[in-house]
DNA sequence: GATGAATGAGGATTCATTCAT
DNA sequence: AATGAATGAATCCTCATTCAT
């Protein structure tokens, strides 16, 4: 009775319901997604992704896991040389997150909402997605134009700007009448992020 | 039989209400809170909330109006003069904002959910909110270190540091182990701001 | 604050809200209206209707007692004679309905609905309505085509003739096109039902 | 927990939902009949209705559609043949209502409440119900004593004499102390309204 | 008389979840 | 693996009614 239509016929169907959930939960949180919406984008009844999944917060988080976890190895391979090519890492960032544009959605959700299991959260992917970060930016430390207290909002800001900027895709979208997630919007994005490295981190101003 | 708690009594009903949504909708988005939610937490029946707004949603579009409304006017005002002073900007921003730090929050939720109403949104709050930094900006643009192309994406990472640092202070509080929304780290964190101003907009850079 | 309009502006509160009363239970019914329904129709707080009627039940028998009372006496009337003239009879009830004709969906409604005050009902409405047209119809039994167990549903069948062109009115207007409450309309059902009259208590048929 | 109670059990569920809606829209309309009663009725959680039906209005159209159905297919085959026998006609309705007494309660309710849905249920079931009855008149209107413009009055008092019968039986059994319903009334009023069509439909009458 | 505010009960419907098939 | 049916809890909201003003 059920005709599976669309292209996803083939993939296995737990990924099928992880790519629908992702949108969905990227889209609306996770309160304002319901676990027949999931079902329905899936073209499977709901009962059935409780083969899957043991229930919606358990398929929430492996979305979460399942999205977080490449971009937390991308970091930390970034971090593992002697010192951090920040204009790599943005560049790979970008890269990164252009392929799965929903993610920064996701987080932020998750950081927005907070609640019971944020700590839960940081420990698991926030802290674990910054640490590369800000081990490099404190070993640099010395002849940087920052001081130490000023790291935390330092790294804070440049999620802000990187995540920001898909997150808030819609709104921009709607603000400047161009899609910030088009290929031309996001070179431009990262370069623009690149030469505001170069301002912040850059040697002394030359306020003339 | 109501016990009525905390020290809100007194205050016309509507203006609690309101108060109790605000915090509410900025901590779980519009989804996650409900009706009862708030009658609850205002000490109310919640078919009394339907006395004073029609229903969940105008309540919560009276609560983004009653809180966005200041904050256009701040920054029509600030945009008045010739030049607008970005210094002088950040600050009185800042200081607004640690008056009503759940505003953030409830815009960024908004923003991040998007849906049907974000045209309207957009066009009602957001743009009023950013016209006048743009036109400031594109006024200024002749001895601009930025292209005119980059205002755009150098408005929105403004606004992506500025309203962040609220909206995802109780992440970052889990993050960094302090609370962003502490007058110290208030402080600290529009300091932190206005020097980010300097090195992005001031003179050339001594790439030393 | 309440600018009273409309034209209904003099009249006896009481008796807007009765009119109102009428109409909308006439239309919906006792359930299916509310005592906001018929506050708004008067321009009233619904809370004000408490100040004329004790509660909705009490308003509705109000309204079933106003309408149907003058029908009763205008039948006790009738039947008052040695004989009850059944053209003149005919031709009073339907001109009496034709200024009341929502009346015969009011009590159509509580037909229907019946239940709990049925018996009531019955007794203080229907039996009087029929008594007098029983008793003419019994006295008149010896010479009548139609034997004495044949007279309740003759009764019944006028009762549906009658009440039944105005209470379907909205149904029969839709079905034939026409507006059974026209005055044209009135007239010709009237024709109609003096000619059914003839044909069903008239003399012997001649069966050719 | 869920002692089923009754004879239905057994049957598909979705009729056993449909027998008591039908049995509770009849006696109540639609408006005074409540979702939980009708699953109660059933001896189901009220959720589970919305499994079978999408909701309460589709749920009342269901049994509206179930009901009419075969009172059009009845009255179609009736007037298939080139004249349509009267007696006949009137015999084979009153069996069928007998078996569905409930039936005209039900579309009286609809009749009266009329509002939005009428054009259309007027549409659906209301003139293919009358459709061949008022060809079949204006067939033999030659010799008829009925002037063409009486026609619509004559079905539509055909339709209260049949309807009204089952529509207002609980009020007929309260106003004359039997059961319009038992199978000797019903057996009874079909001999009444034959009678009524010879005297209606006869040739010229004897006016001693 | 009229009203705004309050409320308990109940309205329809959705939710996440379970279980037999 | 998938489904239809079932359910208790919760959803938003309306209801009739009360009461202080």
């Amino acid at each position: 009775m059920t005709t599976e239509e669309g292209g996803s016929i083939g993939r296995p169907t737990a990924d099928r319901i992880l790519d629908a959930a992702e949108s969905l939960f990227a889209a609306h949180g996770f309160a304002g997604t319901s676990v027949r919406d999931i079902a329905n984008a899936v073209g499977l009844n709901p009962a059935s992704l409780y083969n899957h999944f043991a229930n919606k917060q358990a398929l929430y988080e492996a979305v979460l896991e399942r999205g977080i976890r490449p971009l937390v190895e991308l970091l930390e391979e970034a971090a593992k040389g002697d010192e951090m090519d920040q204009e790599k890492v943005i560049t790979s960032v970008m890269a990164h997150l252009a392929r799965t544009p929903q993610l920064p959605r996701l987080i932020q959700h998750e950081a927005l909402t907070g609640g019971e299991h944020l700590t839960e959260i940081v420990r698991n992917y926030v802290r674990p997605l910054l640490e590369p970060a800000m081990a490099a930016a404190s070993r640099s430390n010395d002849e940087s134009v920052w001081e130490s207290d000023e790291l935390a909002p330092l790294i804070a800001a440049w999620m802000h700007m990187v995540f920001g900027h898909f997150a808030m895709a819609p709104m921009l979208g709607e603000l400047f009448g161009t899609d910030p997630l088009s290929p031309e919007n996001l070179e431009r994005q990262t370069r623009f992020l690149l030469k505001v490295s170069m301002r912040l981190n850059g040697g002394a101003l030359d306020e003339g």
